[in-house]
DNA sequence: TATCCGACATGTG
DNA sequence: CACATGTCGGATA
């Protein structure tokens, strides 16, 4: 279950009439125990409780239900029992239908609240559904509540409307949405005149069977969207005009385009209706504009209805790309200014001028913290001035967006207008915050489009640098010098985001194209996620000045893709200013995002210090190159063929059988016992996890000649058949193998041995693994393999020099090392110094590590290289094997890493006759 | 003809 | 149910 399911049914229980007996299950049920959990604590089996009534869980919460008015004394009883703490309960809880009250016993917390409004606690509880609770879901208590009723509001109107869940229809439902979020909002802030105006209105003049509801509505919002006032003073004509009935016309003017235009409602069923009041009667003050425009997206959005946990920990994630974007140079200069009237006086100008642009804006959170960021520095220099109550200098039309969806950009103008509204009554006060807020200002900066056609130097004009725009046409089509505004002059832009990561082959056609929009002159834009589009197109933008940062896949900056992405925006005389190293987007919810993270900020090469940001630090380098290591900016190409004097690497063989050529070690035992002349149509294969793992592994592998036998066995042929069906209906490059589907893609095999790669393994191992095989055993697609190669070949591999280089150049699977013969092997340099003598020596040395592992066996590669179980017997065979090997690069051992990806990046360099950057 | 990738996929303790 | 760690075959050059 996750949180919005949780508080559903915890406010369905508290809506129940209260049953003492029944209690303690019905919460526990709640919160996700299955119902044997809760047979064997009914019967007594599994409830540690020694209280009358009471219900002990082992490891969570112990429960009791009391007499009327006894509840204190019932939760002393709880907390004193000594069942309590041997069963390690978290949570002690006691209720009397009409009080209710809980401690965590491991942080202290508490709550003390009447029955009815446990729900609102129900954070507390989360631990008990295994949802590790970060500080900020504790916190977003009412977000998921209100979330949670929007989403059954937005499903009930549908289902009345099936129309308003038309395409066309859907942006009209989404804006009614938002208006709807905005006057429950205005009810409780006293933006209306009058707490819970809208939600009484609405109760008061709509009928009770809920026929008028959309009409009511519809005249609450057409009033707002009529002036009250004309030349700035009252002048009830507009109104009358518009025939607004007395009751909505005590709404005010609104405005800002939210409740202009089409003002139709959907209509309402009572259940509808019911769910409305009640959304209603939600205290919308404690709203968090940054994870609730998040999380409200997901009421609209299917495909996100289950994904809740993916924005808790955004806050945080956000913060690493605007701190070190701009927030830090704020603070540094409000440190500087101290209380220099002058100084702070300059810095608060420089704010009102600073442009916050998000082209990936989803529903805001980087526009809105961003916003409370600089607000918060902002009232901090009013304070310094003596100036506290001071009105706000930082336009709100300064943080700008594009997004896609209709949805979220409507909730993400609604997120900064609510943001703006809390800043103010934080740091004006109440009554100054009312007094500006209405009407809202009309202008429109979050526009809902496709950010990579859209023209971004139009929609937010970066001015400033002193640089004035050429009319030029660095983005297709010439800048209309009319839509350039000048009223940023001298200000800054920084671009910011979490734009969308899609790998080449998961984008549609028309995402392909948009990436083809960066093509320059012949060369096609090839093989990159979507979102070096973003990257492309914010590079672009900054030549006119600014900065920019994106959170994004980690992919961009490994492998194939650095060559394609970089050398464009190093072109443009940009370089990476900070980066953030992997981390994962989220880790402590069901249903995550599962993706690995990075923080890229570019600048202009010549702008400013350098910093690598890891979760715990942060360190400055004179360089930050596109694999985001410190080091010179040296880009590392696939190469078809070796740059070294070593041996040939190929893929292993394609089986492209729906894994019809491969055979279980069972399956294999099976078919030779049944038909013993399948035997010689048998043979060992090894992949990744069956070299690693030590797993066995059988394919058929059958010759033209062979052909004909292996047709004459029924269970063979049958396996065939399914190849050839399954070929026809696949790829162009399946129907090649039609004719022969008893025989793999490609049939590359040793004569003497095979030294076998795995393509992906893990990133904790010291050394790459890899090993000898002999010639009988086939290499699948997922290892590489050199054939007959001499043994010294497999002395690099094994090398702590070729796994850094490996690391560093290759792609990754996340962070697992991924092996490849174009990046990592074929690239590989190797000192030209490397003799004959060289060569014996680095075969023995390989000879040595396979004989170390060969005392330990049968222990697999996995358990012989795990990091903490390494024998020493093979890690002084692989020490000898670097110290020969790095004699011929140095003379002498490496001192470490980064003094051998140096070295490496140097000789590469020299071999390739490429220029370092 | 051969490769490289996955807002991943899947087993395990 | 969280963590560790590598399948599989499409798409495209």
């Amino acid at each position: 279950m996750n949180a919005v399911e949780i508080e559903q049914a915890i406010s369905e229980l508290a809506e129940l009439p209260f049953d003492r007996a029944e209690f303690p299950f019905a919460f526990l049920e709640a919160f996700g125990n299955k119902a044997t959990t809760l047979k064997k604590l009914r019967s007594g089996a599994s409830n540690a409780s020694d209280l009358l009534g009471g219900v002990l869980q082992r490891s969570n919460i112990h429960i009791a239900t009391c007499d009327v008015g006894a509840v204190d004394q019932a939760l002393k009883a709880l907390r004193e029992s000594p069942k309590t703490a041997a069963a390690k309960a978290k949570f002690i809880l006691a209720t009397d239908g009409e009080d209710f009250q809980a401690e965590d016993l491991n942080t202290g917390e508490t709550v003390a609240c009447t029955f009815a409004d446990f729900p609102n606690h129900f954070g507390l509880f989360l631990p008990l559904a295994g949802i590790t609770t970060v500080k900020q879901i504790r916190e977003s208590t009412f977000d998921i509540r209100a979330t949670s009723r929007l989403n059954k509001l937005y499903v009930e109107l549908l289902k009345d409307n099936p129309e308003w869940a038309t395409a066309e229809r859907r942006a009209d439902m989404n804006h009614f949405m938002a208006r709807l979020i905005f006057c429950f909002f205005a009810e409780d802030t006293d933006i209306f005149n009058g707490e819970g105006l809208f939600t009484r209105t609405i109760e008061q003049m709509s009928a009770r069977d809920s026929s008028n509801t959309h009409e009511v509505i519809s005249q609450i919002f057409q009033a707002m969207d009529t002036p009250t006032r004309h030349e700035g003073k009252l002048d009830e004509r507009y109104r009358k005009a518009a025939g607004t009935p007395r009751w909505a016309d005590v709404f005010p003017y609104v405005n800002g385009q939210l409740f202009s235009g089409n003002t139709d409602v959907p209509r309402f069923s009572r259940i509808a209706r019911a769910y409305l009041i009640q959304i209603g009667n939600l205290n919308w003050k404690k709203i968090n504009p940054d994870i609730f425009g998040s999380m409200i997206q997901a009421v609209a959005d299917d495909e996100e209805r289950g994904a809740l946990g993916m924005h808790y920990t955004s806050v945080p994630n956000i913060l690493k790309v605007l701190n070190p974007l701009f927030l830090d140079d704020l603070r540094a200069a409000l440190e500087d200014a101290a209380d220099n009237g002058r100084k702070l006086l300059n810095l608060r100008n420089r704010m009102a001028h600073i442009r916050v642009f998000d082209p990936a804006c989803g529903s805001g959170n980087f526009l809105v913290i961003a916003y409370k960021q600089m607000r918060e520095i902002e009232a901090e220099i009013n304070v310094r001035r003596g100036d506290a109550n001071r009105k706000s200098a930082i336009p709100l039309t300064n943080f700008r967006g594009i997004e896609l969806r209709d949805f979220p950009a409507e909730i993400a103008r609604l997120a900064l207008i609510i943001a703006e509204f809390q800043c103010d009554v934080i740091y004006r006060g109440q009554k100054e915050a009312l007094a500006d807020f209405l009407p809202l200002d009309s202008q429109n900066w979050i526009t809902n489009g496709n950010a990579l056609r859209l023209d971004w130097l139009a929609l937010c004009p970066p001015a400033g640098s002193g640089v004035r725009m050429q009319a030029d046409d660095l983005f297709g089509t010439p800048l209309d010098q009319s839509e350039i505004d000048f009223e940023n002059e001298g200000g800054e832009t920084y671009i910011c985001g979490n734009p969308p990561y899609i790998g080449d082959k998961y984008q549609t056609k028309e995402q392909k194209d948009d990436l083809r929009t960066f093509k320059s002159g012949k060369q096609e834009v090839r093989a990159v996620d979507y979102i070096a589009g973003w990257f492309w197109k914010a590079s672009d933008y900054i030549r006119h000045g600014g900065r920019f940062a994106f959170v994004s896949t980690n992919s961009i900056c490994q492998g194939v893709q650095v060559p394609l992405i970089w050398p464009k925006i190093f072109g443009n005389g940009q370089a990476i200013f900070f980066a953030h190293e992997n981390f994962m987007w989220g880790n402590n919810a069901a249903r995550n995002a599962q993706v690995t993270c990075i923080i890229v900020g570019v600048a202009d090469a010549q702008e400013r210090r350098k910093f690598i940001y890891s979760d715990a630090a942060r360190k400055e380098v004179a360089n930050i190159n596109p694999y985001l290591s410190p080091g010179d900016t040296v880009i590392v190409a696939r190469a078809s063929e070796p740059i070294s004097e070593v041996g040939v690497m190929f893929g292993g063989n394609i089986p492209r059988d729906q894994g019809n050529l491969l055979l279980s070690t069972d399956e294999m035992q099976a078919l030779v016992n049944e038909y013993p002349q399948s035997k010689p149509l048998i043979r060992p294969i090894v992949g990744s996890a069956e070299f690693i793992n030590g797993l066995r592994r059988y394919c058929l592998w059958i010759s033209d000649e062979q052909a004909e036998l292996a047709f004459s066995i029924p269970p063979i042929a049958e396996r065939l058949s399914k190849i050839r069906e399954y070929r026809l209906n696949g790829s162009e490059r399946g129907r090649a193998g039609l004719d022969t589907p008893y025989k793999f893609e490609r049939t590359i095999i040793g004569n003497r041995h095979t030294i076998v790669v795995p393509s992906v393994s893990s990133e904790r191992r010291e050394y790459l693994p890899c090993g000898l095989m002999p010639p009988d055993v086939r290499v699948s697609n997922l290892a590489l393999a050199i054939y007959d190669a001499p043994l010294w070949n497999l002395s690099v591999v094994a090398s702590r020099l070729h796994l850094v280089w490996v690391g560093a150049v290759c792609g990754k699977l996340e962070t697992r090392y991924r092996y490849s013969n174009t990046m990592g092997w074929n690239t590989f340099p190797i000192p030209t110094t490397l003799t004959e003598q060289g060569k014996a020596d680095l075969t023995r040395c390989a000879e040595d590590i396979l004989l170390a592992r060969e005392a330990h066996f049968p222990k697999t590669i996995a358990e012989l290289y795990d990091p903490a179980k390494m024998p020493d017997n093979l890690r002084h065979a692989h020490e000898r094997n670097d110290e020969v090997l790095e004699r011929i690069y140095i003379g002498r051992k490496f001192r470490n890493d980064t003094e051998r990806l140096e070295k490496l990046f140097e000789l590469y360099t020299k071999m390739t006759g490429k220029k370092a950057a």
